[in-house]
DNA sequence: GATCATAGTCGTCTGCTTGACGATAAACAC
DNA sequence: GTGTTTATCGTCAAGCAGACGACTATGATC
């Protein structure tokens, strides 16, 4: 049975990711320079068109493989190589988000441990891990002073949506183990939560509640001193996925 | 500057709703008769194409009027009057859930009091209230021992996503009361939450927590006896959304 | 009108979790 | 060795939840 298509408006459908990480203490998101109209030469989300063929999900994933060389997570799987945890965030449809024509972006959130450096499609220059508190503070400045253009399209509102359900979802899930290396210590988990909540939390009572949350952390036997100090204890994400009583979040 | 259509697949994008109310102690969901093919016959989800200029919140809340009369609320408006709480859940776009073409469909989320009946496009055969775990059981029989035709497309899944969306976000918010009409005593909300959540919960201590928690519930003076026994003091959901603690959903 | 059933409301007690913080341990830098 | 850093264990008080007793105010029933 055929279909008339004139009989609905035809849309482009897009998929933009929020690929956030860890690094040297802040929460940092990934961002690209358009080398094209419309915003040319502004920052916003890696993303583009989703193919005929494809899956929503499997639009992410290759987009955030092409973007980091990261490998997205079956999420039936817990946590624990390399690849990234990647989730659906929500669909952005005004019609005039785009003034090309009307493009409806379906984002995504992925959660990667801090990488080396991405290597983008060949220009590094135009891809960066960026603090997500500078790529929101749009139209501001800089740490350098230099005056920072906001992000194109409505990307602020989908990093901000991003960063928003990355923080509550921490509280009641092992998602904060999605940042960390597959063999980690209580205080770097300790120092994910502190960066992506951006609060300092007290070491002792964290490793209470982490250690004492059956399914959470399993020992791996080894050690480290990465950190300095004390050698701390390895662990690995263990298979519970729900944390339950929740990590609390300190009131402001 | 004028873009080319061929550089992208077009896409048909529908808005589908789960529209939950609580009905004679358990949860329902709005569910219509497919007049033509696909699925001629089957029980969906209510939903249709999003125009060319309209928002897909937009899209939903039309949607929604046209299938129950509800106005959809105004997310920054406290859930008070007869509107519905409308929030987006997700979205589906598998490449063949429509076997006519490709249709990526923004799941929204509707919450309800108990109304009257649905008065659908006119034919109130094809439009009912229908407790979710009887259209959730895809294949199954009826409590009437009619077998039970599973919903068209991936509404089961959309569904499904919808139900435990609610049954979570009650948990940490106050949009259980969404589900009640403006003025509703402790015990009409704790048997919402005993629908929602398919559990049985101790009168005192729901009583203790809801009345405890400042600017939940605002008393408004009146009581009633329409649920039978002691009279009981009528509140309206006061200006808090989130829950902090959050009502514990007891374990299985 | 007394009795019963129903639903609402207030308290009490116990156990668990948290937040605050003292104390000790094991590494490295000098 | 001394100081610094980080990890880890313990203690204590406050708060909250689950279990449950007791009392209240209606309507229904005899």
């Amino acid at each position: 049975m055929p279909y008339d298509p004139s009989a609905f408006p035809p849309f482009a459908v897009t998929v933009d990711l929020v690929v956030l990480t860890v690094r040297r203490h802040s929460l940092c998101a990934l961002a690209v320079r358009r080398g094209e109209p419309p915003f040319q030469g502004r920052w916003a989300l890696p993303g583009g068109f989703v193919r005929a063929d494809e899956d929503l999900a499997q639009a992410a994933a290759r987009e955030l493989a092409e973007e980091t060389g990261l490998r997205a997570h079956d999420p039936a799987v817990p946590v624990q190589d390399n690849g990234a945890h990647l989730e659906q965030l929500a669909t952005y449809g005004d019609p005039k988000r785009d003034p090309r024509m009307r493009v409806v972006s379906v984002a995504h959130l992925a959660l990667a441990p801090d990488l080396p450096a991405p290597r983008a499609g060949g220009d590094a220059s135009n891809v960066r891990w960026a603090p997500v508190e500078e790529l929101l503070q749009r139209g501001g400045y800089g740490r350098d002073g230099e005056p920072v253009a906001p992000l194109a399209f409505d990307h602020a509102q989908i990093l901000s949506d991003g960063v928003e359900r990355a923080r509550s979802k921490i509280e009641y899930s092992s998602l904060a183990t999605a940042f960390c290396p597959p063999e980690f210590t209580v205080g770097e988990l300790r120092r994910v939560y502190e960066a992506v909540w951006g609060v300092a939390l007290d070491p002792r009572n964290f490793h209470r509640k982490v250690t004492g949350t059956p399914g959470f952390l399993v020992p791996t036997g080894g050690t480290t001193t990465r950190q300095g100090g004390r050698p701390a204890q390895l662990f690995r994400a263990g298979g519970a996925t729900l944390l339950n009583p929740p990590m609390l979040r300190p009131e402001v």
